[in-house]
DNA sequence: CTGTTAGCGCATTCAG
DNA sequence: CTGAATGCGCTAACAG
């Protein structure tokens, strides 16, 4: 049952024409006369024919109409959102995606991105594993295969870069739990030694002392992103001698498992201990009024990516900058008191409109967008 | 800077011999030379030589190395674990895949498979849409490309499925509920229309009427299989003249949920209200004791659903088998009363072990694995 | 063991 | 408007 592949000469046989006009007909030419493409249509719908792009690609010409995604867990619901995103700007560009996981395994990165440029991918998107270096790029951009990087900066790799602004959104989250009142405010999750955590260490740091609030450095618990990790951070934080009163998690997984240990002890998220969330992707599955979070809207900036990246495709241009997203701070009433305005519906740049629930959802875009033009 | 691509004649040229022994050196015969092996390699490396299937795949011979994968909405964890699963299997057997989601969207579905079709795919593993037709994959295996259908059935598709044991599975649960004490259970989440709904509804009516308990249409409520529908399905259960105890759920999106609106008027979940859910993912996330589960373990069944689809490619022979995969429901200690003990530990086959936590946690295999094969 | 030759399916000149 | 010729990068026969 293994039929042969059925080519343009096949068709261009059974329309009595020969491969070349086929092939006009399939680029839509308007070169071609009205009845004869009609006869090559019926042709090509009769023989079953499917058009070969790995041939079409060989043509030097060509370019492979397939990006690379490269995600360092995908099991975490912040990196499917996002390769949502880029997956819905990507089809509507008629690109198809590699997409692989790495499970923050270096090697296996190294071996996902050698293999999609053996397939000839003509971009890559990248959530980069941790301790991935400049040089695991330097390949693809050395052939001229343009790279745009998400969530985690890589130093010094030469490729565009769409990071959210974790350091002004820490900072905002933390001055709103002080405004609330709460003087012990910890930060937990997530593991000193990422760039990402620091980030937004630092951010809750100026917070802390511009209020002139000590940082207590017994108020920071790492633990794993998850919402394990969450359990065990709140659980240890409960020890500590003068006990905190209000939490800002590194992750939404976190938050989630700092609710299920709060409630464990008895005590209700937002009533009775403030919690603030990192990495939004509730906003967009629940419409329970829940924790206030600071949210990276994965999904827009999956769309972003997307489209900073087939700029540099379509242009034929790679380019090394660097832009920082703004994220937003969402207050939902369960914190308590203060309800934020919203801003008026700041959307990325021609992605679709991000609808905001309107009625006890207040959210205050924080950072602004920046970009930083690196040259070689 | 853009170089143009580096090629076999290239490096044949740089180290001397021709083409066709670079090539034997690629494919790593043992029919060359090791002096001459060598030095092609160095060529290799220093012109910075990258291989080109896209030209390698145009033999007729060849077979692509690339699978599709296509699912219905990767936002829903459940979907993203399978695909993760998948990924794993496919990476290690060298595969990379085309990702897409559909978002239920028939059109993009078609868009997307017939994309794949044309990039010349081996094989494609479908969590279809809802709508989806058997004639939706008849130009895949008419070409002989090898289909998997995950999840959700698709009626008369001539095509190999792997589902989970829904049935056996809302059985097992709603007798659990009934065990513990519970005579009004609800059934909330999901649509009517859907096949996966309506197995889940019809064991937990087999479960009910096994058990002398009547059925009450009232007590079946639908909505979104959402976190948010959830929050709905409860607000609107609770309304029932006569109110239930307990709760089955569609989904664990539904349950958490209903775990929230639970709160919101002051019921603990588990010690006041019974909820079990469907799809587990929650077990892979966190180590909180919380909802009984029905597990599907979804990244074990990705696993297991991309070795089928490597089987069919590697043979070369499609074949249509349907398999129906047991789950396991998992009692945790919330849920009151009993704790039912784990089984031993049943994996997939090849898979890798799947860890089970000991101690609070009981679970129980349901539903046998059963093949039944269908030949055209 | 190594070199020669001939396509794979398609797009693109260049002539009719 | 259409047909014949050429090459993309690689592999598979078949000779040396």
């Amino acid at each position: 049952m293994t039929k042969s592949r059925v080519t343009v000469v096949d068709i261009a046989h059974a329309a009595g024409v020969s491969k070349s006009t086929v092939s006009l007909v399939l680029q839509a030419s308007p070169l071609v006369n009205e009845q004869t493409r009609a006869k090559v249509n019926a042709a090509i719908r009769e023989l079953g024919y499917v058009y070969n792009r790995g041939a079409a690609n060989l043509r030097q010409t060509a370019s492979s109409k397939i990006v690379g995604i490269v995600v360092n867990d995908l099991t975490n619901s912040f990196f499917a959102e996002l390769a949502v995103g880029m997956d819905m700007v990507m089809q509507s560009a008629g690109f198809v995606q590699f997409l692989a996981n790495t499970g923050e395994s270096i090697d296996r990165q190294r071996e996902v991105i050698a293999s999609m440029r053996e397939h000839g991918i003509s971009g890559l998107i990248i959530s980069p594993a941790r301790g991935t270096e400049a040089a695991d790029f330097k390949p693809l951009t050395a052939s001229g295969v343009p790279v745009v990087v998400v969530v985690r900066n890589v130093a010094g790799a030469k490729v565009s870069s769409l990071l959210s602004d974790n350091r002004a959104g820490a900072r905002a989250a933390t001055e709103h739990l002080i405004s609330l009142g709460h003087r012990r405010i910890a930060f937990l999750g997530g593991f000193a030694d990422t760039a990402v955590s620091g980030e937004r260490m630092q951010g809750y740091r100026e917070a802390l002392s511009a209020a002139g609030l000590d940082a207590d450095a017994s108020l920071v618990v790492n633990s794993a992103p998850s919402r394990a990790g969450g359990v065990a951070a709140i659980e240890r934080a409960m020890l500590i001698s003068e006990r905190p009163t209000a939490a800002l998690c590194f992750n939404d997984a976190v938050a989630f498992g700092v609710c299920d240990g709060l409630r464990a002890r008895g005590l209700e998220p937002g009533r009775d201990f403030g919690v603030v969330g990192f990495d939004d992707v509730i906003e967009a599955q629940t419409a329970v009024p829940a924790l206030t979070t600071v949210s990276v809207d994965p999904q827009g900036m999956g769309r972003r990516a997307a489209q900073m990246l087939l700029k540099q495709i379509n242009s034929g241009r790679v380019e090394a900058e660097a832009t920082i997203a703004s994220v937003r701070l969402v207050v939902r009433q369960s914190c308590g008191a203060k309800t934020k305005t919203w801003d008026g519906g700041k959307t990325w740049d021609g992605g679709t409109s991000h609808d905001t629930a309107p009625g006890d959802t207040g959210s205050d875009t924080v950072g602004t967008d920046r970009r930083q033009h690196d040259r070689a």
